[in-house]
DNA sequence: CCACTAGCTTACTCAAAAGTGGGTACTTAC
DNA sequence: GTAAGTACCCACTTTTGAGTAAGCTAGTGG
């Protein structure tokens, strides 16, 4: 049988695989989780604004508890988001900003916040549109 | 910075409270999290550049179970951003679009789920270099 | 001597998210 | 007759996200 050998025309390519958030396994998927996540998102737009430290963070961003601020800010220095400088003066002084590439995700995720923020009133009367319709069937 | 410009003009203003992500019992924190879900993002994605069937999403985003798409787009739904049409047809046959609303948040998820495909590489290069420098130490 | 500071880390715990496997109702294809 | 496709729902289990509370460092103020 010819066992039809497909892509075996360039033996060289570089392997620049593509990208593809669609596809389960492709790395593109961890990243976008951790921008997207939770608390991934207000410390990414909080930080566009302004270099922040760690306790300013908390406080401007509600509700955060320590652990999940030092994990979520972890995992966006580890992607190279975000830079930590700490100083060695007692106590303690870390500052966060924004890498260059991570000014370029946090305007789209400051952005998306925005708009949330300005279209709530919208989204919560569809919900009680929505929640009216299924009651009454 | 838009978002302190609280309308001081007129006095008789309906209390129009300024949403603010930051408060961690402000309703647009359950919103944006409903779009930056997991799987939010992929299907708002999706369907931006198309209109689609259940099972068609299903095959486009990778991964993801019936369970969870049906999940994600009755929150989706429910919240305005997207358009359910079904059929009663046999086999069943339901469509969903994006609802103006819901276009708007998808074009800024879809552009977030693009520029991160884009930068995998430099990501992944920034995860090795903080790992290579934590391993040193 | 003790508390207090900032920026964490660790252990414990629980609730929410997500996966698994089943069922439904009907039809067409094999 | 049995499987597959269609768009789900429901119950159950596993996995993960996230909160709470404590400890840690090392020096300063009381």
């Amino acid at each position: 049988m010819s066992v039809s050998n497909q892509a075996q025309r360039q033996p060289r390519e570089p392997v620049t695989t593509v990208a593809d958030v669609n596809t389960a396994d492709c790395p593109s998927r961890g990243i976008l989780d951790h921008v997207t996540s939770r608390w991934g998102v207000l410390a990414l737009a909080a930080l566009l604004e302004d270099t922040r430290r760690f306790s300013e963070l908390r406080r401007v961003i509600g509700g955060v508890s320590e652990k999940m601020l030092a994990q979520t800010l972890q995992a966006l220095e580890r992607d190279g988001f975000v830079h930590r400088e700490a100083y060695p003066v007692i106590p303690p002084r870390v500052e966060y900003s924004l890498t260059p590439l991570g000014t370029e995700v946090a305007r789209q995720v400051w952005a998306l916040a925005r708009w949330t923020e300005g279209h709530v009133h919208e989204v919560l009367a569809a919900r009680e549109t929505y929640d009216a319709a299924k009651a009454a069937r």
